[in-house]
DNA sequence: GTTCTAGAAC
DNA sequence: GTTCTAGAAC
């Protein structure tokens, strides 16, 4: 489907191990590997775009077609499903570390990441994304490009609301876990509106330029907190100097007076 | 997912 | 007349 691959590590590795035939070596090997794939997202909807894939796990009692989709593996064994989530959960962690790191390098600030699952995804194969909080991409071209990430439209399942089903009495799960085509469908036609202000937008060129000023606010917003941090740093550096001194000249004196005075 | 395009909206 | 959307075809 056109996506590249991300082998789990830094940012910039090549292209994944070739998989040599399946030997006892690799199931044990498949036993002890992590759990998830993380691949850059192919069209990537906001600045940072990762999706996290569970892997096929020989011994885990789930199919390819268990892992079709939320949908496939909720209608499945619970206490399974609540375990390919767990670690898709784990995984995102460490990634958003990994984007937090290089949103400080890129940018010299950091702002919020969503991770969630579409309620009626494409793309075959359950799949998590991870994008940055600012919807602004060359690729974002389209209403339903836009809704399917709006974070309080509904259409995007952020992790922990998903998870929160599995604690929640089992009539309601079961209604959550049904994941109805038709009405996530219905969601991506609803009317533009800035996920940040609220405010409503006429059509895409202008929820564009919109999203554009959102995040360059944000990110004088970003850099002027970032440059208020390191002035305070600065300061607390000078007065430990200072400090430090007055100290030094303190025990010299102390010195001065015990020679004054042994004489 | 993209490209093409008819016709709606302005 | 130009801009924009949305559905079909790929």
């Amino acid at each position: 489907n056109g996506l590249r691959h991300r082998p789990t590590g830094s940012m910039d590795e090549g292209p994944a191990k070739k998989s040599p035939t399946v030997s006892q070596d690799l199931r044990d090997l498949l036993k002890t590997e992590r759990q998830t794939l993380t691949i850059y997202d192919a069209y990537p909807k906001s600045i940072f775009h990762f999706l996290l894939l569970p892997r096929v796990k020989p011994d885990s009692g789930l199919t390819v077609n268990d892992l079709e989709s939320l949908k496939t593996l909720l209608a499945g064994d619970k206490t399974r499903a609540k375990k390919v989530i767990d670690a898709l959960n784990e995984d995102a962690r460490s990634l958003r570390k990994e984007i937090e790191e290089e949103m400080e390098k890129r940018y010299g600030f950091k702002w919020p990441i969503w991770t969630g699952f579409h309620g009626a995804p494409s793309m075959h194969h359950l799949h998590l994304h991870v994008l940055s909080a600012d919807l602004c991409s060359p690729k974002m071209k389209n209403k339903k490009h836009y809704n399917s990430f709006h974070p309080k439209l509904g259409f995007f399942l952020h992790i922990e609301e998903v998870l929160s089903w599995f604690d929640s009495d089992p009539s309601y799960f079961k209604t959550k876990a049904a994941l109805k085509e038709k009405e996530y469908e219905a969601l991506l036609k609803e009317d533009l509106n800035c996920w940040k202000c609220e405010s409503d937008m006429k059509n895409i060129p202008a929820l564009k330029t919109h999203l554009q000023e959102e995040w360059d606010k944000e990110a004088a917003r970003g850099k002027a907190k970032a440059e208020k941090k390191r002035k305070l740093e600065e300061k607390r550096k000078d007065t430990n100097s200072v400090q430090e001194k007055a100290e030094k000249e303190d025990r010299v004196g102390k010195r001065q007076k015990i020679a004054d005075t042994s004489d």
